[in-house]
DNA sequence: CTTGAGTCTGTAGTACACTACAGACTGTAT
DNA sequence: ATACAGTCTGTAGTGTACTACAGACTCAAG
């Protein structure tokens, strides 16, 4: 063992992560990730956790979470204490927003495979089922 | 017949469409709405022609269309020829990025559904498998 | 004629998640 | 010693769709 910390540089980090360096940056002044020190220099210090939390911020993002939920996720993923049942129920209610999202769009494509037949499908050549329809009123 | 223009002002088609005034005039700054004229002090002049493109637009919008492809959708409904194939190809596009957009949140649903399911019924109580899941590499 | 509501232009702010600089300093290899 | 890549801070720009505001002008009613 001994000290074996396995740190490295922003350009390392952001190489390995996949993640641009203004990013990580970016993600700092947001409170998402906070290097492990300084050198003297000024320069970031990261390590390995650093790495894990950039993987966790980028699949979290890929389910659709924001950042400011991605922060709260991450308070929580330090403390050790009673986070699963937070945990859960941020993701619920992350998934009902999913669930809606889903609903709306759903209801976008009926309307709009409807017309879309409608059009193809007309005999009457003057007038277009689609700007008719965005004409009337609801 | 005569001259029943039915002129208006912008306050007034602001509240005739529930659009607000500053709205307007942005639609107008991105060639999406142009009064039909105006006063000799300036003020802008609507009739009801533009109280129909202003319904166009708000339909099209609730369809997901964004304000560039609005801007094009008004063309085509401004030109009489051939529109209506024009128009179809649109909302084809459109639709198609509606479809993907759906599959997208419906694959996260999958997995967030999934997630919370095995947090609920976990035994072990040290773990959360929603946060260990954010963890791991993909 | 005065008051108050309406309107004008132009600019800037909001939210979100980045992205791009300028200008200065640091670290490393030759 | 010097070149060059890496990093620093702070600010500003991107895209989308608004929204707000300052300061000036106009219109209608009493």
């Amino acid at each position: 063992m001994g000290k074996a910390e396995n740190t490295m540089s922003i350009g390392v980090l952001s190489r390995q992560s996949g993640i641009g360096i203004e990013t990580i940056r970016y993600y700092e002044r947001l409170g998402l990730l906070t290097p492990v020190g300084r050198k003297t220099s000024g320069y970031r210090v990261f390590n390995n956790d650093s790495f894990k939390t950039l993987r966790f911020l980028k699949h979290a993002q890929e389910l659709g979470f924001s950042l400011a939920e991605i922060k709260d996720l991450l308070k929580l993923r330090a403390n050790k204490e009673s986070r699963c049942e937070d945990v859960r129920v941020k993701a619920s209610k992350h998934l009902q927003g999913v669930e809606s999202k889903i609903e709306k769009l759903e209801s976008i494509r009926t309307v709009l495979s409807k017309l879309i037949r409608q059009c193809r499908s007309k005999k009457t050549s003057d007038s277009c089922p689609i700007l008719d329809c965005f004409e009337e009123r609801m």
